[in-house]
RNA sequence: GGAUGGGUGGCCGAGCGGUUGAAGGCAACGGUCUUGAAAACCGUCGAGGGUGUGAGCCCUUCGUGAGUUCGAAUCUCACCCCAUCCGCCA
């Protein structure tokens, strides 16, 4: 949500914002509603005030026993009066509000231009991709040959992007993320979390992900919503709380399932389990002051990519362009993994700087121990650290040996009772 | 699903038609006292918005939305949410 405030103040930056994120210009018409909102205001208020002068008048006039008829009569007319103003002020008042609540956030000046995925700017390659003395598989191959990676089963009882993991590949995936929440909890400083997986319509509204994308994710039939990720939920940990400055930056991982209905991906990623309905991530998210957003932004990239790093996988770091950048973030950097079987990167982690995008939407304020300050509307970020499906294909294509089977990276084998190879 | 009780400021909690934006307590902040701290005592202390150079003034806000009234935290209606008990399931 934006302010509008800042808009007043900053009418040309804010539509040099909306032009990055592909929009027209729509400062004047948004203060325009703004300066029109004020006067139907101020003269409701005049209503209003002269309104409660005459109560006040007419119950001091009770007490004293003095005549009142003409005092309630002003009321009366005045009652009659205000309901045009009334309106009026609700409907520019909403008008207002759809305009803060549906643009996307503005973006920080650092983020690169550029309109799609294919103009974002690689930051750094981290490890080498592995020299293959034969040509490597994609994950569903060996998934499939191994007998433990199942899609024909899970699509008979669930349907298309659906995956059956078992026996040592499923021990993979609680031991991916069993050792993702440790590196986090224990190396980071993060403070485990297991939240809802159905959350209210408020909380989708509150992360961004409502109205704008409610394609995107699945509702039930009692009105919640499956979360596409526990970024929603862990958000909605500060909604309509006061949180304290001493406590920021206050930093959460939770490891859940996530539920994306894929609507908008016909086609892509059909095979496989890169893109499924359901999957695994283990997810940061922190609160801070405004002041140190940037620097916590590096410092949750840099947890994410401890992961990569320890499990040796070949990465990068992508600053996405203004094109990709998602509705609630002002800046997003991803994780990309090799993929040997693809020969390409692949998104593994996307870590966002959401400023006070969410905080305003959701009410998550913080204030400091002088009682003077006022209330401030903290920083959200969060990242993925990491998605465990992904992470569980790119072990697989990396450590993939010739005859099939899978080599177990060495930080996981004490996650794997020992054992060393899949 | 059925029954009851309830949603008030950072927190707890009173108020149940008219100086109530809301008693009291806690927390926080400032001060007195103290070698220092604690305790005690005194004082300050909700949020959002409008207006003004400023002190200030005004409006809104007691779950949400409608209604009654000159006037609503207080009365009426609808809805949402929470707690407890019962039923059902784990």
């Amino acid at each position: 949500m934006h302010d509008i405030k800042w808009i007043r103040e900053n009418p040309e930056e804010f539509d040099k914002g909306l032009k990055r994120r592909g929009l027209s210009p729509l400062s004047s018409e948004i203060l325009k509603i703004d300066a029109d909102h004020k006067i139907v205001q101020q003269n409701l208020q005049v209503l209003q005030s002269r309104r409660n002068e005459i109560a006040a008048a007419i119950g001091q006039a009770k007490r004293s026993g003095d005549n009142v008829e003409s005092l309630t009569q002003e009321g009366s007319e005045i009652r009659e009066r205000m309901p045009v103003l009334e309106e009026k002020e609700k409907e520019l008042k909403g008008k207002l509000h759809h305009f803060l609540i549906t643009l996307p956030n503005r973006l920080l000046p650092s983020v690169p231009h550029g309109k799609d995925e294919s103009e974002n700017v690689v930051v750094r390659t981290v490890g080498k991709p592995r020299t293959f003395s034969f040509a490597p598989k994609e994950h569903f191959d060996l998934g499939e040959a191994s007998g433990m990676m199942d899609f024909e089963q899970a699509a008979r009882m669930s349907g298309s992007r659906f995956v059956i993991l078992k026996k040592h590949l499923a021990l993979l995936q609680r031991a991916l993320s069993n050792f993702m929440l440790d590196l986090h909890t224990q190396e980071f400083g993060y403070t485990e979390v297991s939240p809802p997986l159905l959350v209210n319509e408020s909380s989708m509204f509150g992360a961004g992900q409502l109205p704008k994308f409610a394609e995107g994710a699945f509702q039930t039939t009692s009105g919640h919503w499956l979360i596409p990720t526990s970024e929603v939920s862990l958000t909605c940990w500060g909604a309509d709380r006061m949180l304290m400055e001493e406590e920021l930056p206050l930093r959460f991982v939770a490891h859940t399932p996530c539920f994306r209905s894929e609507a908008g991906a016909a086609g892509r990623d059909t095979r496989g389990m890169l893109r499924q309905h359901q999957f695994y991530k283990v997810e940061l998210v922190s609160f801070s002051k405004p002041e140190e957003g940037l620097e916590e932004l590096d410092r949750m990239v840099g947890a994410a990519e401890e992961v990569l790093k320890k499990l040796e996988i070949p990465y990068r770091v992508v600053s996405l362009c203004s094109g990709d950048v998602g509705f609630s973030a002002l800046k997003t950097y991803d994780l990309e993994a090799w993929l040997p079987g693809q020969n390409a990167y692949r998104e593994i982690s996307s870590c966002s700087l959401c400023g006070d995008f969410q905080a305003r939407r959701m009410n998550a304020r913080f204030k400091g121990k002088d009682s003077k300050e006022k209330p401030q509307f903290p920083y959200t970020l969060n990242g993925s650290g990491i998605a465990v499906g992904r992470a569980l294909i790119a072990v697989l294509e990396n450590y993939q040996q010739e005859d099939g089977s899978i080599q177990v990276p060495r930080v996981l084998i004490p996650y794997m009772g020992g054992l060393t190879e899949i």
